[in-house]
DNA sequence: GCGATACTGCGAACAGTGAGCGCAGTAGCG
DNA sequence: CGCTACTGCGCTCACTGTTCGCAGTATCGC
């Protein structure tokens, strides 16, 4: 099959003639988000879904051209969780922020997206679903459809950098194999030397005297605070109405 | 030697007894950034940079202890690019904006860091350093403490994220190791069917109306833009002066 | 000056990876 | 009834990060 050329989404499911197929897509895609969700994505290798799947492993290229579809499959099975994209409120501002934090909570759930969301554009139906439904909320307001797509442009960018970056220290814990306790032991002396340097005096202050990141919803609130600046950034730049 | 329980950045780069080490981490890290800048991140392997040094692959492991270090070192180093970070303007937007333009054009010389920054968070010297360049720019505005941080997180969000997806088509023709025409020319079809489905009204006028998607420089542009309505956002809310 | 010590470089090996080949078996079309 | 086009899969290949153990060497305490 000339599977080099041929895009996974635009694959046909079943073949024309031969046996059936005793595996789908969907269900490997399940299989391996089951495996990157419990043991993380440096354990997902198609020799660990085969075994899930109780196949072996050279079968899985029947169903996929390559560990890439499989990852591109898993990304667009995640936009598709809730069910398509929630009703439409009539109010902008709710409507995005309601995408924006569905979107942080997948990343939650799948930590394993912040690795992926690298070197790989979100091309997939169901993420397409997602911006579609964004450009609809912003359909009334005005805004030419070059200013349209900048904007949700822009705010999947910070959903997407800052899950990221709040999951980090999160996810180095987690593959170093240790608990959180030895690790932040390992990274305090280097810390205290930074804060103890002197060169770093607003971001002494800032491990010091912050309450933010001593609070268990710090990540939370500081999200919902850049997202709603970011809303009035936009708000403030609303077009004329003729 | 308990390297376990040492992060890098508090290891001594000499030891205090046996022979001089031949080669420095220095040397090894701006080793690996060479490869990973001409071959892509998974052609960064132990083994390739042991060879472009000249030297036995177990030897590396004298300096490092693991490819996550030299990862580490790798995203620091590159954070030092331009030699510390640029003086102060006295105008806290452009020294902002001047950050993330900076900070932008390094995922561009080096797109591998999009891949790298997930599950890694950047604790190097370098990057704290633009880190309390950042708050030093905040400093004079009157907010408090969690706020700046707050700030300096969402714009390094921002620019992460958007460099992640403005790179993340580049990428992936890049992986496919195929031609950038050979590239679209696969996805063309899928794109088609998408846009002629008809459920896709406004993505469909996003393909065919939009100007910046043709344009050269449209990543640029919309970079520019939401750049300015971040910091809009973060203007209409400054604190009240005392 | 002189062990003892703690390092350095490194060949070889280990367990695990993604992927491809080629073969046996089977469902459906003509 | 064949013929064809598929399916499942054992085996293999080249490659990965990392460890072990050994020979050689610079520095410290005496």
């Amino acid at each position: 099959m000339d599977d080099a050329h041929t895009v996974i989404w635009n694959r046909p499911e079943r073949a024309a003639k031969g046996p059936a197929p005793s595996r789908t897509r969907a269900e490997i895609t399940s299989a391996a988000i089951a495996i990157a969700d419990a043991e993380g994505i440096e354990a997902l290798s198609m020799r660990r879904v085969a075994k899930e799947l109780g196949t072996g492993t050279a079968s899985l290229y029947r169903y996929l051209a390559s560990k890439d579809d499989l990852l591109d499959l898993m990304l667009d099975a995640v936009a598709a969780e809730g069910g398509g994209p929630p009703a439409s409120t009539g109010d902008w501002r709710s409507d995005l922020r309601g995408l924006a934090r569905r979107s942080r909570a997948a990343f939650h759930r799948h930590p394993w997206m912040t690795s992926l969301a690298a070197g790989r554009p979100s091309l997939g139906p169901n993420s397409l679903d997602a911006i579609e439904h964004a450009l609809a909320a912003l359909d009334p307001l005005g805004f030419d459809i070059d200013v349209m797509i900048t904007v949700v442009d822009t705010l999947q960018a910070f959903v997407r950098g800052y899950a990221i970056g709040e999951l980090a220290q999160q996810e180095a814990v987690r593959r170093s194999g240790v608990g959180i306790q030895q690790w932040m032991d390992a990274h305090a002396p280097y810390l205290d030397k930074v804060v103890k340097s002197g060169r770093h005096p607003l971001l002494a202050r800032v491990i010091r005297d912050a309450e933010l990141p001593h609070a268990a919803d710090s990540a939370e609130r500081g999200f919902e605070l850049g997202l709603e600046r970011l809303l009035d950034g936009w708000e403030a730049n609303l077009p004329v109405r003729p």
